[in-house]
DNA sequence: GACATATCTAAAGCC
DNA sequence: TAGATATGTC
C-alpha cells in the first residue's frame, strides 16, 4: 500500500483507487469523504500517471473548492492545470473559451439577483403589470426554474398557455431574456444552462472537452440538478471515468434545484457503476449516529445504509421542553455555561445553536449577550451584498462592458447626481425605441442635450467619466482602476460629506475591499500571472460568501440547519422542535416535502461530535402572535433508548407523554398525520366565543372535531382562550378560526 | 429627494 | 413582531 495511502479505511482506500469507469461514493455525514477525494486526486497524479490538465472537479460551493484545493496541494504539491471548480466557474471558463459559438460577444458579463430583479421591475413598468401580482422575485424564480429545466422562453409559454397569468410571465420570461442579450450578460442560471448548449451544439468543442477531461469527480452529487447532470453526462460519454460523491440523505436543496433522482439512479445512467459506501464515521458518538438513523431510516425514497463508529456511546440525546421561547434561550445559554464549567477544555467554538429558520436566531442573541457568551450569527447577509461593493463592482463591470444596462442604471446616480427616477425613465424610453443600449443613447450628444440643463450636464459629468475609466481601464491594475472609480465618480466624496456613522462603516468596507483586491494580485502573481479586471470580477461575482464563518474566533455559532451542512460541533442544540417550525409548516402535508426536512434533521442531527440537545418551546411567540405549539414528529421518530433520562414530553400538557407515541410505527403514505394533536390559540372576549365546525365553545369545555382532532377550550386571564387541537397544526385552521385575536405574553 | 406613514407578509440560500 | 416596500407630504 502506498504510504500516504495508508490513512484510509478499506473502502476509502477502494474509492481512492478505482479510476476507471463510473463510480458512486456514497458517503455518509462524517465518513471522510473529502479526505478520501483528495485522495484519489492525489492518487491518479502520483501514482496513475495522470496528467493533471486532464481532472475535472467540480464542487457547489468555493468553499468546497478552496478546501479540496488546498488539500490537493498537500497531497501533491500543486492543483496546477486542475480544473478544481464550482459547477458555475466550470461553466464560465468553458463559455469564455467560446464565447461567439454560445451566442454571446467577448466581455459578455454576469448578472447577479439585484440586476436581474432591476430587469424585471423595468419589463414590469413597460409592460404595465401589477408588481404585486407579478413580484420580482417570484417572476425571477420562475425564470430560475424554467432555465433549470432547459426550457425556453417559447417553451414556456407553449406548456403554461391558457393559464391565468402564464401568460404575463411568459411574455416577461422572453424579454428578459431579450435584455440579457441585449446587454450581452448571463444571469447565474445561464451558465450552466449556455455551457450545456455550447456542448450540446457544438460537437468539436464537445470532444475537445470529453478529450481533455479524462477524470471527473463531482462532489455533492444529490445536490446536482438537471443542467448540471447533463453537463457531466455530456462529458463523461465517451470515457465514463465519472466519479460522483454523495449522500442521498443530505440532500436538502431540492427546493432549490437539486433533483435526489440523480443520485439515487446513478447506476441506472451510468451502466456498470461501481458502488462504494462508506460508512464508517469518525465525528459523532454511538448514541447521536444511532438517534439520527433511527430518524432518516423513516424515509422511503433513500438508498440503504446505516453509519456505524468505533467511538463510544457516548451522551445520550437530549431533550428539554422550555415554557417558552425565551425560556429555551435562556437554557441553551444556561447548558453552555455549564457544560464549560464542568468541562475546562471545551471552548465556546465547540457549541453551535441549529435552528430551522433565521428568525428564530433573536432570542439567542439575547440570551447569549445576557450571559456574556461570545457568539457569531451566520446570517444570508453576505459582504459582497453590501450595497457600496455592489455599486463598485457595478461600476467595474460598466468600464468592462459599456453595454450593461444593469450594471449602469444601478449607478447612474449612485452617488446622487440629480439622475433620478424621471431622467431614468426617459433614457429607457429612449434607449427602447432606438433599440441601443443606455450607454450608447448617452454618448449621444445630441439626445443628451436635449435634457433639461443640469441633467444634461450631469450625463456628460458621467459618460466622461466612464468614458474615461473605460480607455485608461487598459493601462491599470485592478487596485489602481479601483481607486480611479472611487475618486472619478466621486462615490467617495458623497460618503465623506455624509460623515455618518454609516458612511463611515462604508467607507471602511471599501476600504477593506482594497485588501482583497491586493490579496487577490498577490495569489496571482505567485502563479506568475497577473490579474486583469475581467478576471477578477469573475471571480468575485461568482464568490458568493466571503466564508463569514471564522473558525478561528472562539464564538458560539448560530445559523441555520441549512448553512451548518458540512460543518462539525462538540455540543449542537437544534432548538424550534415543534410542530410548524420544524418540520416546517409548509412540508408538514406533503410527504417529498417532509422527507427532505426529516433529512434536514438527519443533517443537524450528524453535526454533533459529542452532544446533542433537543428542544422545544411550548409557547412561542411568531408572527406577533404567541401559539402554544406542539413537538415536532422527528422528536417522536428517536429511538427512546439513545435518549437522556430526564428528557420530558410536553410535561405540561397532560395525556400527552411520550409513552403513548408508538416509535417503531411503520412509515406510511400520503399525508403525514401527527399523532399529537397540534394546539392553535386565540383568545377573544367571551362574548366573541369562536365556533368550531359550526359548534359553540365555552371555556373547559371538552371540543371534538372529526377532521382537527379533540380539544379543550381553556380559560386565560379573564377572557376566552380557544384551543383547538389540530392534526396538521398547519396555519390552515388559523383561517378557519377567523377572526384572530391576538395573544398577549403569557 | 428626504423623510414619515401605511401596508403587507412571514423558510432554507448555493453560484 | 419586524422588515421590506409602497405611498404620501413637504
Amino acid at each position: 500500500m502506498i504510504d500516504y495511502l495508508q490513512k484510509l479505511n478499506p473502502q476509502q482506500y477502494e474509492a481512492a483507487t478505482t479510476l476507471e469507469g463510473p463510480l458512486l461514493i456514497l458517503a455518509g455525514a462524517g465518513s471522510g469523504k473529502t479526505g478520501t477525494m483528495t485522495h484519489r486526486i492525489a492518487y491518479m497524479i502520483r501514482d496513475a500517471g495522470v496528467d493533471p490538465r486532464s481532472i475535472l472537479a467540480v464542487t457547489f460551493t468555493n468553499k468546497a473548492a478552496a478546501e479540496m484545493r488546498e488539500r490537493v496541494e498537500v497531497l501533491v504539491g500543486s492543483v496546477q492545470g486542475m480544473w478544481i471548480q464550482t459547477f458555475h466557474s466550470a461553466c464560465l471558463r468553458m463559455l469564455r473559451l467560446h464565447p461567439e459559438q454560445a451566442g454571446y460577444a467577448k466581455n459578455f458579463v454576469v448578472y447577479d439577483p439585484v440586476d436581474q430583479k432591476s430587469i424585471i421591475k423595468g419589463l414590469l413598468k413597460e409592460l404595465e403589470l401589477d408588481p404585486k401580482r407579478f413580484a420580482p422575485a417570484y417572476v425571477i424564480s420562475e425564470i430560475s426554474n424554467a432555465k433549470e429545466q432547459a426550457i425556453g422562453p417559447g417553451q414556456y409559454r407553449r406548456d403554461t398557455g391558457g393559464q391565468a397569468g402564464y401568460q404575463e410571465l411568459a411574455e416577461l420570461y422572453d424579454r428578459y431574456e431579450k435584455v440579457l442579450k441585449k446587454n450581452n450578460a448571463m444571469d447565474f442560471d445561464d451558465l450552466i444552462l449556455r455551457a450545456v448548449q455550447l456542448l450540446e451544439n457544438n460537437q468539436e468543442i464537445l470532444s475537445y472537452f470529453q478529450k481533455k477531461f479524462q477524470y471527473l469527480m463531482v462532489d455533492e452529487y444529490q445536490d446536482t440538478n438537471l443542467l448540471q447532470y447533463k453537463l457531466v453526462k455530456m462529458l463523461a460519454e465517451q470515457h465514463g471515468n465519472i466519479c460522483v460523491v454523495g449522500d442521498d440523505d443530505q440532500c436538502i436543496y431540492q427546493w432549490r434545484g437539486a433533483d435526489i433522482r440523480n443520485i439515487l439512479e446513478f447506476e441506472k445512467d451510468f451502466p456498470g457503476a461501481k458502488v462504494i459506501k462508506l460508512e464508517e464515521n469518525y465525528r459523532s458518538s454511538a448514541y447521536i449516529l444511532e438517534g439520527a438513523h433511527s430518524v432518516i431510516s423513516r424515509n422511503r425514497g433513500r438508498k440503504a445504509k446505516k453509519l456505524w463508529t468505533r467511538a463510544d456511546k457516548g451522551e445520550k440525546i437530549q431533550y428539554y421542553r422550555a415554557s417558552d421561547d425565551k425560556e429555551e434561550a435562556r437554557y441553551i445559554g444556561g447548558r453552555i455555561e455549564a457544560l464549560m464549567r464542568k468541562d475546562p477544555k471545551l471552548t465556546f467554538s465547540d457549541f453551535a445553536v441549529l435552528y430551522r429558520t433565521n428568525v428564530q436566531s433573536r432570542r439567542f442573541e439575547e440570551a447569549l449577550s445576557a450571559k456574556g457568551i461570545p457568539y457569531q450569527v451566520l446570517s444570508g447577509l453576505r459582504y459582497y451584498d453590501r450595497k457600496e461593493i455592489k455599486d463598485i463592482l457595478a461600476y467595474m463591470r460598466l468600464v468592462v462592458n459599456p453595454r450593461d444596462d444593469a450594471g449602469l442604471m444601478r449607478i447612474i446616480n449612485e452617488p446622487k447626481r440629480g439622475l433620478g427616477a424621471k431622467s431614468q425613465e426617459s433614457l429607457r424610453t429612449l434607449a427602447a425605441v432606438r433599440g441601443q443600449n443606455l450607454m450608447e443613447v448617452l454618448k449621444d450628444r445630441e439626445i443628451v442635450d436635449s435634457f433639461p440643463n443640469k441633467t444634461a450636464e450631469s450625463l456628460h459629468a458621467f459618460v466622461s467619466a466612464i468614458d474615461g475609466l473605460h480607455i485608461e481601464q487598459a493601462n491599470m491594475s485592478v487596485l489602481d482602476l479601483y481607486d480611479a472609480i472611487l475618486v472619478k465618480t466621486g462615490y467617495l466624496t458623497a460618503l465623506e460629506e455624509q460623515n455618518t456613522v454609516e458612511s463611515d462603516s462604508r467607507i471602511e468596507n471599501l476600504m477593506e475591499f482594497k485588501s482583497v483586491i491586493t490579496e487577490k494580485e498577490k495569489e496571482k502573481n505567485e502563479r506568475g500571472a497577473t490579474l486583469t479586471l475581467e478576471i477578477f470580477m469573475e471571480e468575485l461575482t461568482l464568490l458568493a460568501d466571503v466564508d463569514n464563518h471564522d473558525p478561528r474566533e472562539d464564538t458560539v455559532s448560530l445559523m441555520t440547519l441549512h448553512s451548518a451542512k458540512g460543518l462539525e460541533f462538540s455540543v449542537v442544540f437544534i432548538p424550534g422542535m415543534e410542530t410548524g417550525i420544524f418540520p416546517s409548516y409548509r412540508t408538514i402535508d406533503k410527504g417529498e416535502g417532509m422527507e427532505e426536512e426529516r433529512r434536514l434533521c438527519y443533517v443537524g442531527m450528524t453535526r454533533a461530535k459529542k452532544m446533542l440537545f433537543l428542544t422545544s418551546a411550548e409557547w412561542r411567540m411568531l408572527y406577533g402572535k404567541t401559539e402554544l405549539t406542539s413537538e415536532s414528529l422527528f422528536l417522536k421518530e428517536i429511538d427512546r433508548s439513545v435518549m437522556g433520562g430526564d428528557a420530558v414530553y410536553d410535561k405540561k400538557s397532560a395525556g400527552t407523554s411520550f409513552a403513548r407515541y408508538d416509535t417503531k410505527a411503520p412509515y406510511s403514505e400520503g399525508p403525514y398525520v401527527s399523532p399529537l394533536a397540534s394546539i392553535k390559540a386565540t383568545r377573544g372576549k367571551a362574548d366573541e366565543r369562536q365556533t368550531l365546525a359550526g359548534k359553540d365553545v365555552v371555556a373547559g369545555q371538552k371540543v371534538h372535531h372529526e377532521k382537527f382532532g379533540a380539544g379543550t377550550v381553556i380559560d386565560a386571564s379573564g377572557s376566552v382562550l380557544t384551543v383547538i387541537f389540530d392534526a396538521h397544526g398547519t396555519k390552515k385552521l388559523a383561517k378557519d378560526l377567523a377572526p384572530m385575536h391576538k395573544v398577549e405574553d403569557q
